[in-house]
DNA sequence: TTATATGCAAAGCTTTTGCCTGAGT
DNA sequence: ACTCAGGCAAAAGCTTTGCATATAA
């Protein structure tokens, strides 16, 4: 991977924000830096820093993907009103995947948890 | 909802199966009972189904929706060798839920939780 | 100087939609 | 008869890709 100013830039966004991003507020807020960026150099290299461990993709059920900072496997919760996904503290999923491969007898490589709901904040 | 040879015959390949097939794969098998029926019908159909609480869509976040006969909120487990989903028992589904309304002061309408990996045959 | 990244636009996929015709009640 | 459903094809989204140019090492 060579340095550029556009993956730097890319990762800060994700990096730098505790909601998890989906492409297109990556890419507006990207695009407040480098006016000029293009949305498939957003796409490229969001896939290139997934691939490379630096950002983890999560999907989400109601479409499109998000982009998460923490690399540790978790699980989120997903909010109809407001759309943004929130982290669960969920300390039971490393646990939850070791009784499913003993169960099973598979082997788990990543999780993929989200619970969709209303948040803290938008329920007052 | 009236009565339509090309929705119950649908209804039939998600219900008789053991598999979670997805849209293509449904497609293919109501084709060979009805063979001049189109794709569009099917992804009308699933999509009023699932609306209506006759089957349950799961996103998977490999690509391509899995459609299921089990309506009880429930994980799977998706292989990245044969492609395939199986239901995993993890009857602390509910318990986590409430776990998590209560830590996170949210309420929690649906989940999706799909862990991936190599399944119990492909290990062999 | 050589390899990799970007920008742009076109292409690719999957899913939805409009419109007219056909089937169900 | 009247309404809902299907077939077909076009459109809509979202994501990837090809190609020429620009940037990094």
């Amino acid at each position: 991977m060579k340095y550029s100013k556009q993956r730097t830039e890319i990762l800060k966004v994700v990096s730098n924000n505790c909601n998890h991003p989906n492409v297109e507020s990556i890419y507006k807020e990207v695009k407040e830096i480098i006016p000029n960026i293009s949305l498939g150099t957003v796409y490229r290299n969001l896939n290139t820093l997934n691939e490379n461990g630096l950002i983890k993709k999560i999907s989400n059920p109601h479409g499109g993907d998000h982009y998460d900072k923490t690399l540790k496997d978790h699980a989120h919760i997903y909010c109809i009103n407001c759309h943004n996904m929130f982290d669960i503290n969920l300390n039971t999923v490393d646990n939850i995947k070791q009784i499913i491969e003993k169960q099973n007898k598979c082997e788990i490589i990543s999780s993929n948890i989200i619970f969709t709901g209303i948040c803290n904040n938008c329920k007052k």
